[in-house]
DNA sequence: CATGAATGAGTTTTCATTCAT
DNA sequence: AATGAATGAAAACTCATTCAT
């Protein structure tokens, strides 16, 4: 029953420390930025030398690659999750919209490294494209692939699945860099249950098409378009 | 009717130099980030010596700053224009999004220069807060107004119009990085009329209340949910 | 009469703290060898601060080889002038031996760089084999020609001139490195006249064939061979 | 007639893990030089723990100069033995030449540590002077002896013999320079039997005086010049 | 005895900024 | 005003050496 190879007491402790320094780099590359990151601050922060960083990562852009991408692991991890157990497709969108903001609010310098990292991707051109861009399209294709299913189920109208998946990620990017922008109290922090909103937007946005010239509130609806309505 | 100074020639001169460096300041920025960006080169691609540069700026810093705030007042000022020539709610939502791709897409350095510098804006606890976080908040501020008329007007079911312009926004923001990022030809590029697509979620969104439980398929509406929606 | 471009101020400026960085580099590298060498101590001794250097020079590494090909190439001017001038062979190989004895007498650190480099690529494989190697193999090129002509008038009996050279070089090195081994006054210094004494020894070596068995003094000469070396 | 305290087992051990790091380390240092040779990697190719190491010596330095001195030795060894057992001096001089050559070209990390080594103490004021200097004027002694008694004995006219024997020396080592140079089959590459040719140079050279103006071919020597080298 | 993880001093290199011309 | 040579602070990375296990 148990595995064949047990970890040692060594890799036990590596991994320990591994994970310990990833953590202080998460902290650090996010509220500095790479370049402004020193590794002296990342190892002083985990409580170990300068030079036994290097026993762990082989330079500073690897720590950073690093911590990125397990970050972006376990996000997209957690959005699976929490998306696939969803009942209905709204269930779906909303879980989506949840996980994401749950999981960046608990970790606010990750996603300002995030969000950092997509930055100096958009007009670069320098070598490794797929990895990053694979794990950044990565995001939506399980979101997807739910609308895809929702709209063969007839949940909601005919939509490009793609299209509507990359809207409800950037609507949730928006929102959850609002919640930490500025902190709390800011007059345009997003009030609490801007996820609700922003999730009956969507839904409401992939109802049965309205043909242009439809009235838009329900008082006009009952009034003039009830007939057009019920074709 | 003239002002009373005249601006002289030194003060043209002067002018023109500053723009002519904002200009470099904006291009090796985008391309380069704020750190790897070298007053070498915007002065090299801006046709001056290094020295120069301090004439007009004090700082690297500053210098960038007001590139980014010129450049977001400019967008300001471009999507205001255009939201306030559209005749409808629905045209002054297109023309947001539409102004605003177009202007990025035609300064793509700048896009970048402006993600990084939100992005260095989320967690950061450092001096100036307000100039640039005005400046930002002030993007959507237009449009939010031009909702709440819309939706006074009837155009529009009574939402926040602020958590409405701020979608829209991100809505936006998020198309155009997708249409920087990777190029064009890339699977994930959106497809051209995205910009129409999300138009439509949006506009649709913001039509007259459905209740849950409400089918969201037209053929469904017709078949199940009529006496209900005509209540 | 001036020539077309005359060397700017910038020009001279430039060349000038060229040489004096070389200078000084030749001095540090000499005295602690590649590795130990630091380009603060350069920079120092050179009177100038550390980032300067990389105004002239791109990396420690050009700055050495650079250092070396520079005196490589002038003690192979020196000397090939003074062999040039020297009338019978005899003359040329004591010019040779005296050449470089004389070059490196006053830069010793320099012949420590230099002995230190050919140590280095004794047995490395490392990138540019012919640069250094050809400046090395260039610095017998004209003794050998020399030697070569010699034979041909019968100054000197047939032998391999490349060999030749080359243990002529070998002794002038090794006369070298001894006069400059531990300074002076050491009790294996050469005395005074050890470059006659080898400019004599290789002319004798190089004198008719003696063949095996042949009485080595003078005196023995005298009274044992004389018959058989006239014949 | 045993030595008192007969080699413990641990003794032996020891012994011979010195050995093997000394093996280690020279090959090493041979291959990086001093600087650039790591502990780690002289630990690794010995087979044992970089901290294993400073058990048996106490820092680089140490094991470097033991590696250094113990080779010199060994060779110093060999060549005494060879020269020792030459039945004449020119058989000597032959086996000076060879011992060394065969010594070396067996080890060619050890004659580049050699080469690097000396370089390193021709200028340099660092303490210890005698150790080292001591070992490399011993290398000429024996051969230094046997010269002075080979004149004594009229095998060869009048000559310094300690100068003789650095010529000597200082060809030999040239003539493993070369050998180990860029490796074989490059064109500067000795013929296999330069080191006969070097001895024989070296023995004619040692030949009964000539007088300047005496002519130097056999030829020569036949049509001009026999009544005066009969005087 | 042996190990190898941890340390931190020391080195090269970059680049914003200054200032004499 | 304009220049660009000079500066030196700052940061990544290496590696001999130590020491707890």
């Amino acid at each position: 029953m148990t595995s064949p190879t047990r970890p040692s007491k060594e890799d036990v402790l590596t991994a320990f420390r591994r994970s310990a320094l990833l953590e202080s780099a998460r902290r650090v590359f996010g509220e500095c930025g790479f370049e402004r990151a020193t590794m002296e601050r990342i190892a002083h922060e985990a409580g170990v030398a300068k030079g036994t960083i290097y026993l762990y990562y082989s330079s500073k852009q690897r720590m950073y690659d690093e911590a990125l991408n397990e970050g972006l692991a376990e996000l997209d991890g957690m959005t699976r999750v929490r998306v696939e157990q969803a009942p209905t497709l709204r269930d779906a969108i909303a879980a989506f919209i949840s996980a994401r903001t749950d999981y960046f609010l608990e970790r606010r310098e990750f996603f300002r490294m995030y969000v950092a990292a997509v930055a100096g991707h958009i007009t670069e051109r320098h070598g490794r494209p797929s990895e990053f861009r694979s794990l950044i399209t990565k995001q939506t294709r399980r979101l997807e692939a739910r609308i895809a299913r929702g709209m063969d189920a007839g949940e909601i109208r005919d939509v490009d699945p793609a299209a509507t998946a990359r809207a409800i990620f950037d609507l949730t990017r928006g929102l959850v860099a609002r919640k930490l922008f500025l902190g709390r109290g800011a007059a345009e922090t997003a009030h609490p249950d801007e996820a609700e909103f922003l999730t009956t937007l969507i839904w409401d946005g992939l109802g049965p098409d309205r043909r242009p010239g439809t009235p838009r509130t329900a008082a006009a609806t009952r009034k003039k378009t009830m007939t057009k309505r019920q074709r």
